[in-house]
DNA sequence: CACCTGACCGTGT
DNA sequence: TACACGGCCAGGT
């Protein structure tokens, strides 16, 4: 099934804590697949069928809200995140360094 | 079966 | 330090 990869993806996302941020190459490197950053954000796309998806937990290795395009609304992805406490500005995730939540270092091993 | 696209990342200049 | 180019992975047509 198309989502064997994408399912594993999901799965750290959804386990990203509401305030934090992580980036597509951090998911990407959980998985064992530094490489399939791409592939994350593509998946990411497919989550817009998942309501149950934090997609604008997921910014790129900038912090910058490059899909932000794709949510329904201009600000929508800004104001979620605005919503759980993440400055937003300008697209660009305020202290990054601070609400930066990477899965390998926070999230135990992959099984 | 082969080619193209895509919410990226790393390195070089 | 900032800008530009190439490369990788996965999915869809």
């Amino acid at each position: 099934m198309a989502g064997d990869f994408f399912d594993r993806v999901y799965a750290v996302v959804v386990q990203i804590p509401a305030g934090r941020v992580t980036c597509y190459g951090a998911i990407a490197a959980y998985l064992g697949t530094p490489r399939s950053s791409r592939a994350v954000g593509y998946a990411m796309n497919a989550a817009h069928n998942k309501p149950e998806i934090p997609a604008q937990r997921v910014v790129n290795r900038k912090g910058l809200l490059t899909g932000k395009h794709h949510f329904q609304g201009t600000n929508l992805m800004a104001q979620l995140l605005e919503s759980e406490g993440v400055r937003i500005i300008n697209d660009q995730v305020q202290d990054f360094n601070e609400v930066f939540w990477d899965p390998v270092k926070e999230l135990p091993p992959l099984e």
